[in-house]
DNA sequence: AAAGTTACCGAACACGCGTTCGAACCGTCA
DNA sequence: TGACGGTTCGAACGCGTGTTCGGTAACTTT
């Protein structure tokens, strides 16, 4: 952010503030008011620099922040280095955490009991799960089988003798669902969530 | 969603739509173009019985959607129960998962080393960390010791020598921060997030 | 048969919008 | 000294907005 004068940046904080909250750009008007000026050319020649700065894009004929300078949403990754805090900069800014890079059909399953423990996968946990009918040897799936309809998250595998579900626990057999015609695929596991 | 005739449905439902993406309420000409009302009086005849009938709500001058009809958004989280499928009907809707909940501090720190793997935390998970400079007995904490300033995930321990970071491993030794003058906490872990 | 509801129309209104023009003032740089 | 850029002003424009009025028509309820 730079080649702005005072002014300038003190309106382009302005605007990015209200677009963010509560969504929409400010009008001309708005923006004059804000600042004391009795003219909308005035406010109209600042938003001209802004545009021609880069700091403002025109989406057809609204005027718009560009993404790069927009306020970050979700939860920021720090990667975690041996030397360094990466806590101290910004330097270390590794991306973004956000449950709205995940489709809208994708949901959350609470795990009951500790068939997958070996995965990592404790009671309470949250699966995440991304709707499917099908999947791939050796993916985490969510289940639904026998006569009862009851749901599980098991290790999907094929043989010869039909679809496997096998548990990540030794104390439990795995799954067979060969002649099972309630056998369903509900879902691949694509991530898991603990709440502490 | 009731006392609403045919028209007032298909036009509510157009707003809501319109409300959520791209983000704001249509112009009366915007939805009377989309009905094929050729007069505006039309329209406003309608959002007044929609008002009247409470789907739509008055700010001010600004007419919005109420925060019940809002379409949810996140991650819907479905109870894992033993009998049924819980993933055909809504009844079994249990609230949603938001990274959105969590304070805008809130960082994410990816996990190296298997030291925390009894916790089931392993290598690459996301540990979601809440800021702080005090913990309690037993907390998760991330924090920052040694000369090199590394950064690590521990569970927080007082004991009269001092404080103690304990691993969840047996192959590590826990690690005695009382004459450090690095140490310092950087958090409390708060959730854990596995991508698959 | 009268009253009410739902649905639609055209027209007009006052207002806020973004845009543009001409004009000014004050610095700095050449 | 003159040119330039930043900053401000007032005025006007054409357009889209929400609102309102008066009127028509089909259907249901009373």
């Amino acid at each position: 952010m730079k080649d702005l004068t005072a002014k300038q940046r003190a309106i382009f904080e302005y605007i990015r503030e209200r677009v963010e909250n509560p969504g929409r750009f400010p009008s001309y008007r708005e923006i004059g008011r804000r600042f004391q000026l009795r003219s909308v050319a005035t406010v109209a020649q600042h938003l001209k620099a802004l545009e021609e700065k880069g700091f403002l894009i025109r989406d057809g004929r609204q005027l718009n922040v560009p993404d790069s300078y927009r306020e970050k949403k979700g939860v920021a990754i720090l990667g975690m280095v041996q030397a360094g805090s990466p806590l101290a900069a910004e330097a270390n800014y590794d991306g973004e955490l956000r449950l709205e890079d995940l489709g809208s059909e994708t949901f959350a399953v609470k795990v009951q009991g500790d068939s997958m423990i070996e995965a990592g996968i404790f009671e309470d946990d949250f699966v995440i799960v991304e709707p499917r009918e099908t999947a791939n040897e050796g993916d985490m799936v969510v289940a639904v089988v026998g006569e009862d309809q009851s749901v599980t998250v098991k290790y999907f595998h094929k043989s010869p003798k039909g679809v496997e579900l096998r548990p990540a626990n030794e104390a439990y057999e795995p799954i067979r669902v060969a002649n099972d015609p309630n056998f369903r695929l509900a879902g691949r596991v694509v991530g898991v969530l603990r709440k502490l």
